[in-house]
DNA sequence: AATATAATTTAGTTTCACCTAAAAAAATAT
DNA sequence: ATATTTTTTTAGGTGAAACTAAATTATATT
């Protein structure tokens, strides 16, 4: 593997995660997600697509190759290692490594990598719920679905978050619906799309942006 | 403190190594530390000196100021406790530490260094056997000296190296000269300046390169 | 003190990753 | 089908941090 700047590994991650079957990524989207505008993406793209880690066309939307996929995995790969180790060893709160790993996943070191996933203990999901990539890329299927979208009556575990900001998360510690706590959809308001739910036999009422981005898994 | 870029925070690195009493250090000096040419440096050195990092006038060598001088050791902070982590937590062995370290010691975040510090259990010396200073720039005085000016016959501890290198750390693995290390001074050769030392009533001759590389802690 | 050598600085380029403004292509609406 | 809007690309520029080559200043030697 080459070695790649922080700024490819970065657009090779934003094209990770704005990935949808069937989709080219557009221009607009890579910018809006990096903070940059669509001019600099244009160029980035070109040299990405000449070091074969994406298929480029203009004006076509752009879809990583095998080799981009892999790199970008990798990233995610140590983004999430890191953020484990935040959480789990240095104690740091879930809404404070974001920031952090963002730096962190961009040293370049193979055997560092190794070593912190063999002290971690080879995790399998990281803080916010999100499966971590072995070496090779593979991980584990979380089978989970948007609280949104869940039946009534229905008894979840709450098992990750889809936004992953400080302002989300904190609301979340407030509010005690941490990673693995068991809810019961009671109901769902027509009017605003907000959601009763029940834990330990109290009722907890949560707006439908809280709803839409978290994650659960139906439990028995 | 304002933000410093990593090159920023290299050059006072360097500055900081490089540093010996009532002398400027020079461009060349510089440029040879940081595997760069002067012309790059002196550029460098207008940049820090506007920042009032340093106190740079043409041709007169450089010294950095009480605010650059505290950067700089933030900067050491840093490094010698990834140092530490790396070694002590991860395994990893301690001539490998260097460039992983060298990438880490940039990460920007002071809930992360107080965290890890934490973590570490307030370390006071890292694997090579240099001081780890403290927040506030304190650290402890390593009461130590070159092997090759100490006196025949007396009992010494190794305590750390002034060469940090791979080939080297290796070559003292390898003769199994580790820090903690308690040795006796036989012989000092004239021709070479070889040094012969006793260990465990066994004979260790080392080079006139080794030993001048080697600090060492007198011992009772 | 004059000259040779070494160190340092200036001037002019390069590369990377970004930018703005304008042009071109694609998608949408009338 | 044409016009409008949106998206994407091109062209030209910026700042950071490096570079080379040439000029300048300092130091060392005779």
């Amino acid at each position: 593997m080459i070695a790649l700047t922080i700024s490819e590994e970065n657009y090779l991650k934003a094209l990770y995660h704005l990935y949808q079957p069937d989709e080219g990524i557009g221009t607009n989207a890579i910018a809006n997600h990096l903070n940059t505008k669509p001019a600099s993406v244009t160029e980035m793209l070109k040299k990405l697509s000449e070091k074969k880690l994406l298929t480029y066309e203009k004006y076509q939307g752009v879809i990583l190759t095998k080799k981009g996929y892999a790199s970008a995995l990798n990233v995610v790969r140590r983004h999430r290692l890191w953020e484990y180790f935040l959480v789990d060893k240095l104690n740091l709160k879930w809404d404070e490594v974001h920031d952090i790993a963002e730096q962190l996943e961009h040293i370049q070191s193979d055997v560092l990598i190794e070593k912190l996933d063999m002290y971690l203990g080879h995790p399998k999901i990281d803080p916010h719920g999100d499966p971590i990539p072995d070496k090779e890329g593979k991980m584990c299927i979380v089978n989970c679905c948007c609280m949104s979208e869940i039946k009534l009556n229905t008894k979840a575990k709450i098992s990750g978050v889809k936004n992953h900001t400080t302002a989300f998360l904190k609301h979340l510690d407030k509010i005690e619906l941490v990673i693995g706590k068991v809810v019961k959809i009671k109901e769902r308001n027509e009017f605003d799309q907000s959601v009763a739910l029940e834990i330990n036999k109290k009722v907890l009422h949560i707006s439908k942006d809280v709803a839409q981005n978290l994650l659960v898994e139906k439990v028995k």
